[in-house]
DNA sequence: ATGAAAGCGCTAACAC
DNA sequence: GTGTTAGCGCTTTCAT
């Protein structure tokens, strides 16, 4: 590898010289440029951008923390980010969490070590002061979570009222008996609290039950939905719900999944609501009734946020496009 | 930010001592190195990875570059890569080229610069040429991709031979007019000549027409799909074909899409073949019938060859788990 | 306008 | 076992 010195000698010029180039400095006399041009050209010269960063610190990567990105959720999330980044000419640094409190530490010491120049979190797992005070290394946003009682900036979407208006359309399509996925535990604060909320309030609202079987914590994936949902038609009749309330597309094919398999109709035998409105959820055997997320204006705003950060200047979230829609087909 | 002068300063030792505890250098005795746990703790530091790269240049990053993160396969590919790097304490940076040479070339150029220390292309864009001479900087490993007349490490299935098995699969089925689906162009070397190969191959040996209006170049999403599918159902009866093989499931969803939407039934006006056996295609309004890729595997191999170049050691990839196999169910 | 020289934070001989 | 010292490739004073 050709380094500085090595076009500097070629080009028969100062280190500094060939530095000040690199750097688009000022006045430097043409005949030298000329110089520097070829002697690069010849040696293949690259700047190492180790050396560059371990000298000025400032590097242009960004890096994004995400449970799964296996998720569409997230894998478009970040399609979202990244090309919001890349008008910037930030790199993006994807990390997958997997619900692991190490692996997210990991992602924040890179903060500190500067191989990261900012964080986008869609998801988080640390304690909340525990991350803020990585924020004296380099900004943090968080991306469609929320912490309470620290000060870290975010950009979200009303999931409380989301999902309160998703529960109400249930009730008002008649169903009553109505189950409801996490991805949380009901007690801690944290995974999916908000929505939890949104539940509790429709439900206390329109006067109707809470029952324990009909709530099922720290469900995932397709496979978690499945379980779901044979656990639901276990139940005696009288005690079925007649509808669910997921916490994501991925959780609802699973229940659906599961439904077909054993010949039961949906949204006769079970009515599902999904979370996300993921790609071809509208091709599914019973084309899925759900929540949209506007992933894209969240994934821009996020970066433009911390993208602002990073340069020490103010920025607005535009809140207008962060807004969850109800798309009505055919499971409810 | 503390640096590791101040760590020896505060435990009053030097910096060699410092650093050897850093790199768990056997024979310290274990005074100092309680001394200087305590002064790391007390001065909350972390090594500055830029500088440790900078000096000994072995980072512990890896590249992958994929078309576009949002496809389902490349997904589950990262995430296999992921899961195998993470073993050996590899940190994986991704990148999507979009078709994009441009932003390929980016990614080979952090090969030079030492910002990764080995690429895993799971797409390619420029020339053959072009990539074979980054292998001067680190090692490059293609994964799911092969590039002739030059050499560089793959990890590969057999394409040609899966999708002549597909293809014969239609034909046992008695299907005989069979439209057929490429991200490439038929000219043009890369781009599914292969899986082109085992289409003709197949055709030539049943002795069965090709026919241009059957053959579809350039789709790659679900809405190219969708338009296929448009253009098929305005063919005259007579030369409309029976069965689509197309070259993802994505691209299936949307012919599958299109058909719902025109009320045609799968696969009697239209036999449908898939490709990746992506999640959820069981549970299409039709499942597909699909060709599964082993992603784990391809995944795996391709990371622990890679992991094994950089180490300058040698790997005989296992290709017993890189089968391509036809997933039978209702499209076809 | 250009060069010399002093580091950035760390590792790795080499010496003791 | 531990300290001293010379860089890694680059930027940035400070001279000239």
């Amino acid at each position: 590898m050709a380094t500085i010195k090595d076009v500097a000698k070629t080009a028969n010029l100062s280190i500094s010289t060939v530095s000040r180039y690199l750097n688009k400095h000022p006045y430097i006399s043409e005949d030298k440029k000329k110089r520097i041009k070829e002697a690069m050209k010849k040696l293949n010269y690259t700047p190492s951008s180790i050396a560059t960063q371990l000298r000025s610190k400032k590097g242009k990567m960004i890096g994004i923390l995400v449970s799964r990105i296996t998720n569409p959720f997230f894998s478009y999330l970040v399609d979202a980010i990244e090309k919001q980044a890349k008008i910037d000419n930030y790199n993006v640094l994807i990390m997958q969490t997997y619900d692991d409190k190490y692996a997210e530490i990991k992602m924040l010491e890179m903060l500190k070590q500067h191989v990261i120049n900012g964080l986008i979190m869609c998801s988080v797992e640390g304690s909340p002061q525990m991350i803020e005070s990585y924020q004296e290394f380099a900004p943090i946003v968080l991306c469609n979570e929320q912490l309470e009682q620290v000060s870290i900036p975010n950009v979200i979407t009303d999931q409380l009222e989301g999902t309160y208006q998703g529960i109400k359309f249930l009730i008002e399509k008649n169903y009553k008996k109505i189950a409801y996925c996490t991805g949380g535990t009901l007690n801690i604060e944290g995974h999916g609290k908000l929505r939890t909320e949104g539940f509790e309030r429709a439900l206390i609202e329109k006067k109707l039950d809470f029952k324990k079987e009909w709530i099922f914590q720290e469900v995932h994936t397709t496979k978690d939905g499945y379980d779901v949902a044979k656990k639901i038609f276990k139940l005696p009749k009288n005690i079925r719900p007649d509808a669910i309330f997921t916490n994501s597309d991925e959780v609802a094919i699973g229940v659906l999944e599961y439904m077909i398999k054993q010949n039961f109709i949906v949204p006769d035998d079970l009515a599902i609501m999904g979370f996300d409105n993921q790609p071809f959820t509208s091709v599914l055997a019973t084309p899925l009734t759900t929540i949209n997320q506007p992933i894209e204006a969240l994934g821009k705003e996020s970066t433009k946020l911390l993208i602002s950060l990073i340069n020490k200047k103010l920025y607005n979230v535009d809140k207008s496009k962060l807004k969850l829609t109800i798309i009505q087909r055919k499971s409810v």
